[in-house]
DNA sequence: CGGTTCATGTAATACGTTACATGATTCG
DNA sequence: CGAATCATGTAACGTATTACATGAACCG
């Protein structure tokens, strides 16, 4: 139910494409909320539909640039302050946590290293992308950086636990 | 495509009914892998039409209980080791915060102070989880516990993140 | 004997992924 | 003029949620 919400909210900025969202998509929200181009086009014809957005202009290429409409404002601004968030993640990876019984301690052990591996390698991939915004040259919004700053804790946090927890299988 | 592993995962510890299952899911994989009842019992008949468990026994009221396979705890191993985790979470919380520019900034700080009571709130419900393992009544395994200190790290990051985000917007 | 718990299933709907399909325009 | 990019869409399939539906057995 998001990817709506995903795409009110990048409209709220200034009409664009679904050409141009499916970028945003891909660039800051990717870590957020991933978006198929193929969901995304459909997306966009449902929410043209309800009257939450609509068609502002036509460009070369059957290209349709939607902007959002008063209607499609109200409901992000009623989604960003009555709906409570939800709190469901699922995590594969956790999961398997829960099983490691199933395979030898060394299994266990290197699958444990491999999650610090992993996270310490998104880390610096953030990492370098908060220089990247730091020096000013993309101009990331104040909030955006509050979601930067929430992913870089997260991995951190994730590097920590994965050397702590391999050191407890012993 | 994980329940069917979280099921095989809690079979190899030994048979079960979809009524055990839906408990064990309830209680200790609530927070890895929510599942509803409809889909746990139609992953069960598809499991055991692909010959991943079978039925080892039945009892009143309809009640079958399932036993994993062979084929099953190779499947289960091969999706330990072989399989790498998916590592894409969608939050529904921080695409919220990627567009708090659209309210308030009174609105901005109480969302953000509201995430951080529910991670303050989620952090006790697992401290008192902890305390409650540890008692020695509940016998949770060592990766359990793994899994219960990742929630752990997790919520208090969370909590700090929160409280520091407030303070950013001013 | 009546309410709760045990126990299993189906149907409708929504959301997400992969693959398929097509074509215009720009740029070198 | 040919490759890359821009640009939009559909179809098939898998997974997840909600609601509906039913009934046996246990316990007080």
């Amino acid at each position: 139910m998001s990817l709506r919400h995903g795409l009110l909210g990048l409209l709220a900025e200034g009409p664009a494409s679904g050409y141009d969202l499916l970028k945003s998509f891909e660039l800051s929200l990717a870590n957020v909320w991933p978006a198929t181009q193929s969901q995304l086009y459909t997306e966009l014809n449902k929410l043209a539909g309800s009257g939450l957005i609509e068609v502002v202009a036509e460009g070369a290429r059957g290209r349709k640039e939607y902007g959002i409409t008063e209607s499609g404002l109200a409901e992000l601004r009623h989604w960003m302050t009555e709906v409570p968030p939800q709190q469901v993640h699922r995590s594969d990876m956790l999961l398997r946590v829960f099983f490691l019984s199933q395979i030898t301690g060394e299994g266990a052990r290197s699958y444990l290293r491999h999650l610090g591996e992993v996270a310490a390698k998104g880390l610096e991939e953030l990492e370098s992308m908060r220089e990247f915004v730091d020096s000013g040259t993309e101009n990331l919004s104040v909030y955006g950086r509050l979601a930067l700053e929430y992913g870089l804790r997260l991995h951190r946090t994730q590097v920590e636990w994965a050397q702590w927890a391999e050191e407890q299988i012993r």
